[in-house]
DNA sequence: CGCATCTGTTCGTCAAACCGAACAGACGGA
DNA sequence: TCCGTCTGTTCGGTTTGACGAACAGATGCG
């Protein structure tokens, strides 16, 4: 879990154009909403200079992308999970099942679940490893869920994250509710 | 929206003097492992200053931590998109609408979408970066999407995942289809 | 004590990041 | 065509980050 050896001269150059293009606007308005002179931004897309934190983390900003997206240097046949396929996590506590849908690498941790739950029960969890985040985006039914304290409800669309490093819970309010959870694991 | 907007010229002094703890060496040898002068990492450590990338990252080498724990802010709050919410990039080929829910932080380069299509037209999309992958669970309609050659037709709860290098296409079948798609970005 | 060696800090110098303006090229409308 | 406005680039001038040495304080050993 060392981190990497390669200085990201290059990467920022490629990254920051990557995100420019992604986003949709010109280099000229990048360096406007950042508030930099667009030589500078010029001269970081050419891949010379080495910006500061503050000049990197104003264009991460106005990018809308995090910092580390544009520094950290950056396989797979068609695979399909029909519902009520793949591998299942069932719980014992409530009406619950998780479905393993893509399990993450060492260098990428993250865990795409199919959260299937029915009204009438609350699945708790008391707390995962720490850092952890919880991405949730509710395709079916009501969800309500989120730390003790900050729950909020779902409908179709909705989509929230949290800690998952705090107790939290999961709470279907509609028949059929089915959300897609994406865990991530520091 | 996602970025943080507070320049992390403080965390960083904390998280500088927190890791070195960690590791347990004196500020003189932390700047010989990373090859810079002390005096830069005594005024980094107390706050002033604003660190080129190239010293922050061999001080991240050194520490054998990710260079983003160096400058992330501690943790993630709670944060709700509501349907119809988030920053939106809207295709001009098609009726289409992708909402940028949650970019990837450091070692998980990862962007959720929510992605919202009218049947009719056609989606496209060329290639993306090398060895980004595509996962896309359903929601509600029906999706057929897929690279070319290899097009596969989903309903709710339904979940594929594709290489998002290859040229591939998104074809809604029936009103209100969403989906979410997370990419991967290496 | 006297000296060595570590701790982290402060100061003067230099290279370089950043800025602003001036620049050439592309495109669109009158 | 001519003008206006966009694209991104290159060129001096100013600001500042990084360096190395000199510094005071703490600790250890003969």
């Amino acid at each position: 879990m060392s981190a990497d050896p390669t200085p990201p001269l290059a990467t920022i150059a490629v990254a920051l154009r990557r995100e420019r293009d992604r986003v949709g606007i010109s280099l000229t308005e990048l360096a406007r909403r950042a508030g930099i002179a667009k030589s500078t931004l010029s001269q970081l897309e050419s891949g010379v200079g080495n910006p500061s934190v503050e000049t990197l983390w104003a264009l991460g900003v106005a990018l809308g992308v995090p910092f580390s997206r544009l520094v950290e240097p950056p396989a797979a046949a068609v695979r399909v999970v029909r519902a009520g396929d793949g591998p299942r996590i069932r719980s014992e506590h409530a009406d619950l099942t998780a479905t393993l849908l893509a399990a993450g690498t060492a260098h990428i941790r993250r865990d795409v679940y199919l959260l299937e739950l029915e009204p009438g029960t609350v699945r708790t969890a008391e707390s995962h490893t720490p850092r952890s985040v919880e991405h949730i985006v509710v395709g079916a039914g009501r969800l309500r869920v989120g730390p003790e304290g900050d729950l909020v409800e779902l409908g179709p669309g909705d989509y929230v994250t949290f800690p998952g490093d705090a107790p939290h819970r999961y709470e279907a309010l509609a028949p059929g509710t089915f959300a897609v959870l994406v865990m991530e694991h520091p």
